[in-house]
Order: C-alpha cells, then sequence, then structure tokens
DNA sequence: CCGCCCATCAGCCAAAAGGTTGACCGACGC
DNA sequence: GCGTCGGTCAACCTTTTGGCTGATGGGCGG
C-alpha cells in the first residue's frame, strides 16, 4: 500500500488527483493540504511513503513548494519521497526541486497513467521525471552548459520582470555591485550584452518562464 | 438538471470537476474536450446549459478559449452559456472572456462552493463573476485601454528580442530618434520607466508572446 | 478645412546599465 | 592546506537608455 499526501492549493486539482487515485487499490490518499506548510506539517505527521508537491501555491504563499519539499526531505528516515507535479517546466523549477531533493517531476497536463507510473516509481524510491524534463535535463548536461548559478537564475528573473538593478539589489538585500557583478557573469555566460537580450536568450532556452 | 461539458487541457483538472460536480443530483456532466476545438464542437453536438471553458490549452493550441467561447456563444439559440475557469487573471484574459461572451469568470483556486454555485447562476442566465475579478473589471472599464499602434508593437517586440535601439533602428530603416520615440510611447501607455518592465508588462497583458 | 494620431527626426541632459579590474570570504574537493 | 568557485563588494569609466521639448508631414474623420 502505498500512502500519499496531496498539496495543491487548488482545491479542484487536489479532487482530481484524488479522483484519478481513489480507483488504485494500492494507492491510498492519507491526506490533503492546501499550502506548502501545510504539506511538510502532515508528511511529518503521517509520515506517508509519498508527497504529491505543487510547486505554486499562490502569490501570498510563505512557504513554496521547493521550501517544503526540502522540509519534508530533511525529515528523519524513512522521509517521504516527493513528487513534484506542476504546471511549470523552467529550469528554474526543476534544478530547484531536484536539488531541494524531489524524486520525480511531472507536469500537470501529463495523461493519468503516467502519473500512477511516476507514484510508483517515486515511492519505490526510484527517480521519475516526464520524457520532456528528463530529455531536457539530458541535452542540458551534454549540449554546451549553459549553466547558470541559482543566484544569478535568480537576479535574472527579477531583471525578466522589469525590475532594475537597484530593485533586484533591495529585494535580494545586497549592493548593486552585486547584483551587477552577477549579471556581467549572466552576460558572458550567455553571450550576450544586455539585459533584454539575455531574458530573450535565457526564456529561449528555458531558463526562464 | 444542468447538462454541462467541461473543457480543459488537464486530465487532472477534468477529473477533479467531474469529482466536485458528480455528486450534485441537479448537474449532470455530459461530455469533455481537451482542446478549445474540441469544446466548439461537443458543445455544437451536445448542446448543453453550460460549458465550463478553460482559457488556456497548452502552448501549441491552434484555439483558444476565448475563441472556443466566441464560436460557442454564436451557436443558435439557445447557445450554451460559457463559464471561464482558469488559472490567470489578467485583463486581457478577463476582458476578452468576456467580450466573447462568457457568463461567468471564475479561478481555479475558487473553494468548490463557488464554483458549483457559479454553476447555477451561469445555467440560469445570471453573471457570475468572482468578486477579485469583478472589481478588477470595474476598475478596469474606467480607466483608459491600451492600445499599441502597430509600429510600436513591431518596436517593442524587437526589443522584446533583445534588440538594442541602434539595431532596431537598422532593422526598420528608421534612425535611432524614431525608436525613442516609438519606445517612449510605448512607457507612458504601459506606464513604465524601462524596456525590460514594459517587456514584461506587454508580454503579461499578451501584446508580446 | 481642421484637429488628431501616427510615424518620422533632432538635440540636450540625467540616469541607468555595462565593462574592467581587483578584492575578500566561505564552502568544497583533493 | 590549497586551488576553485560562488557570492559579496568597490571604483572608475564608457555606452546606452530614458526624459523633455519640439518639429515635420501624411492620413483620416468630423
Amino acid at each position: 500500500m502505498i500512502r500519499v499526501v496531496i498539496a495543491d492549493d487548488h482545491p479542484i486539482v487536489r479532487a482530481g488527483i484524488r479522483a484519478l487515485l481513489d480507483p488504485e487499490a494500492e494507492i491510498d490518499v492519507v491526506g490533503e493540504a492546501q499550502t506548502g506548510d501545510a504539506a511538510a506539517e502532515l508528511a511529518r505527521e503521517l509520515l506517508p511513503d509519498l508527497v504529491l508537491m505543487d510547486l505554486q501555491f499562490g502569490v501570498d504563499a510563505r512557504t513554496s513548494g521547493v521550501d517544503a519539499t526540502a522540509t519534508i526531505r530533511a525529515l528523519p528516515e524513512p522521509a517521504p519521497y516527493v513528487l513534484v507535479l506542476t504546471n511549470y517546466d523552467t529550469d528554474l523549477d526543476i534544478l530547484g526541486a531536484v536539488e531541494a531533493g524531489a524524486s520525480g517531476y511531472l507536469l500537470k497536463d501529463a495523461p493519468p497513467s503516467d502519473l500512477l507510473a511516476a507514484i510508483r516509481a517515486a515511492a519505490a524510491g526510484e527517480s521519475a521525471l516526464a520524457p520532456v524534463i528528463a530529455s531536457r535535463l539530458m541535452s542540458r548536461m551534454r549540449s554546451s552548459h549553459v549553466r547558470l548559478s541559482a543566484r544569478e537564475l535568480q537576479v535574472l528573473d527579477l531583471v525578466a520582470q522589469g525590475h532594475a538593478n537597484t530593485e533586484v539589489a533591495a529585494t535580494l538585500f545586497v549592493t548593486e555591485a552585486t547584483v551587477k557583478s552577477h549579471l556581467a557573469h549572466v552576460f558572458t555566460k550567455l553571450g550576450v550584452t544586455s539585459r533584454t537580450s539575455a531574458v530573450a536568450v535565457a526564456r529561449s532556452q528555458g531558463l526562464l518562464r
């Protein structure tokens, strides 16, 4: 029996996942959470085999899915596995989730059969990446590594939202010099000379959404 | 009996809506569609009372939810009502949906009770806007439209691709002064002060892809 | 015909962004 | 322990961008 906790802020999505899992004899949905915090809390209490985790918990959420994933994976053994189930497939999200200890990464438009297969794989301790995700990861490994550090990605993301260097600096609690330094590195890595083209290139490569 | 068609590209979401509606005696889910085209087709065939319509059908979709809504509302009387159920609440989406003839607009994070209430209201021919949406719509009506001229959009598009002003000028066979002039207009229309945020805003409003 | 909008261009100034060089610290691997 | 790397910061300089003001001509609708 695979005991599962569902973490998603949308009631509709939770109901959908539950509806898809209920017919499965060996899968038991033991709890639902609407926030990242609640998910971590539930995981600690119920110690399920697996947590199905959304990454996006509304704009006003304190704890992201990535944070919750890290918290859950830091629980004493046997820590529940975490299977990320989200809408987005950018490097920022995937990398963050994998770094936080997620066993798998599925997109919400995946067919139900994929979801079930991924749940079984993840609960067995295997890794379960959607083909799109897996291939992206592969191509990333072998192609000329445009590897941006987490911080660089974070800065670039804020820039893409239209923030000036000073604003980015204030948001991240660093000086403008630091932001410019990060951006300079990003530029050379991406082979560009301006923030706008950096954003364009990053977007086309799936580094940003 | 309220006969409903569900249009959403995510199997999980469809299952969720179905699971929420099934217990309701007077609501009957008569069909599901994964694309906008399929939704319009189903609506024509089945003539349900109501179509629950997502606006986003994956990046490669030919027909958006807005288009499908317009098509459905153009069916001969009694044309099915359309209740938009989506993740996004940008002005462009809401306005487009309402203009296309949607009876209501709900966000997917709405509680199930709201969804049921909205379905009953919409099926009765009433309008059902979530409070957040309603207030946003009001404020939007008051403010003036953001209309960019073709040339301005063209310039902004090149900027979004990362081109500097001189490059844009060269591409369009005009001087840099002209480009700056266009951009200045774009900035004031979008209420921003930098090219990156102009791109961000334009993108969020659907002016650019 | 007269505004009005659009597209074109100019010059000037201030602010933001980018290029360069160099430096410090902490973590991590060997 | 030492090199490497990521993150932090600084000073200086050049280029780009944005803000302001203003000007010309073409088209379109009242």
